[in-house]
DNA sequence: CTAGGATCCTGTCAGC
DNA sequence: TGCTGACAGGATCCTA
């Protein structure tokens, strides 16, 4: 398990919209009272500007999460690699910090409470709590820590915006002007709302450049990020180093299917929420091992065709690829 | 206009 | 054992 948190997966847009759907319960409605900024990058604006507004709505792009205040202002959030959004309520801080609790949840998990002490049991836990995102200790553990970039102070409970790697960033807009900033003005459609013939016209623009590349450009489709672009490579059977424009429209089409397949399904299955991803002795969750076919399965046996599983470098990521059932297609 | 490489950042891990 | 460098990667910026 070496390096297990280290190795999470990246949010991506099943991550996101778990997000959206399993924050509500605990922020909508709810008056953000204060908030904390502990890397002035991380938050763009003014605290004043959200500061006393009641969140009003939930609301996704691909990976952006958009919070809406009833102030006429929209809280951007963009987690990028490591950032997580972990919702805690006070009385699970209060545990913690008062000893009762050295690791939430863990020992409740695995079912060991040291003699009189008090414990949460796992429904206990999820009840006070939501975290998503990056998986990472962090879900278990006392906040705020060295990785705590922003704070959003409730009545009751605290958002916490950590991010390991300071890549990921809240920005304050206008709720009128969201759909005129830059990453949402250029971002392409959903994969459900998009065809294959849409997606097909796009590989033909960026005909030469690399079908895995064109598939991580949010300005292409929004959302898939480096497991998704593999899983949908795989189950198209196309390998990633083909040119986009040697893509046939069938072809094409296909990946689509892989996207919008791959990431409903884990959508489905909840994202990383805490309960899939870190088991009691803190090791990552089985979601990869459960839905991936190829994400981090080098030196396996394809499940399509029993070929071993390889890991390459395509776009300057770590692509993953059956090298016999995902084609080079003709003429490349 | 497009394609591709560098960049940001922290923490892990292989190799010496 | 302790240090060093490679690596992880989303989106943006820069160059050709």
């Amino acid at each position: 398990m070496a390096g297990w948190y280290n190795r999470g997966i990246m949010p991506e847009l099943p991550e996101v919209e778990t997000i959206r759907r399993g924050l509500g319960k605990f922020i909508l409605n709810k008056k953000i009272e204060r908030v904390g900024v502990d890397f002035a990058r991380a938050f763009i604006g003014k605290v004043e500007e959200v500061e006393g507004a009641k969140v009003v709505g939930l609301r996704r792009r691909g990976k952006a999460l958009l919070v809406d205040l009833d102030n006429e202002k929209t809280v951007m959030i963009h987690l990028r690699m490591t950032g997580q959004l972990i919702y805690r309520e006070d009385v699970l801080s209060e545990d913690l910090l008062s000893g009762r609790m050295d690791t939430l949840g863990v020992v409740g998990i695995a079912g060991k409470a040291p003699e009189g002490e008090r414990t949460a049991t796992y429904n206990e836990l999820m009840e006070h709590q939501f975290a998503a995102g990056h998986p990472s200790k962090n879900f278990m553990e006392n906040l705020p820590n060295t990785q705590t970039r922003v704070i959003f102070e409730f009545a009751g409970g605290r958002l916490f915006f950590n991010d390991q790697r300071k890549f990921g960033f809240m920005k304050v807009l206008e709720t009128e002007a969201v759909e005129q900033e830059k990453f949402i003005a250029e971002l392409g459609k959903e994969p459900w709302e998009m065809t294959g013939a849409e997606l097909y016209e796009k590989c033909q623009r960026h005909k030469s450049a690399l079908i895995k590349a064109v598939l991580l450009d949010q300005k292409v489709i929004a959302g898939l990020g480096n497991i998704y672009a593999d899983e949908s490579l795989f189950y198209a059977g196309v390998h990633p180093m083909r040119r986009a424009g040697s893509l046939s429209e069938e072809e094409v089409q296909k990946v689509l299917e892989g996207a919008c397949k791959v990431m409903t399904a884990s959508i489905e299955s909840g994202g990383s929420t805490m309960a899939t991803y870190v088991r009691p002795d803190g090791t990552t969750g089985d979601y990869l091992e459960k839905f991936a076919q190829v994400f981090r399965k080098e030196g396996t046996p394809c499940p399509r065709c029993g070929e071993t599983i390889v890991k390459i470098r395509v776009a300057g990521r770590g692509t993953h690829v059956c090298p016999a059932c995902q084609t080079h297609g003709e003429g490349v």
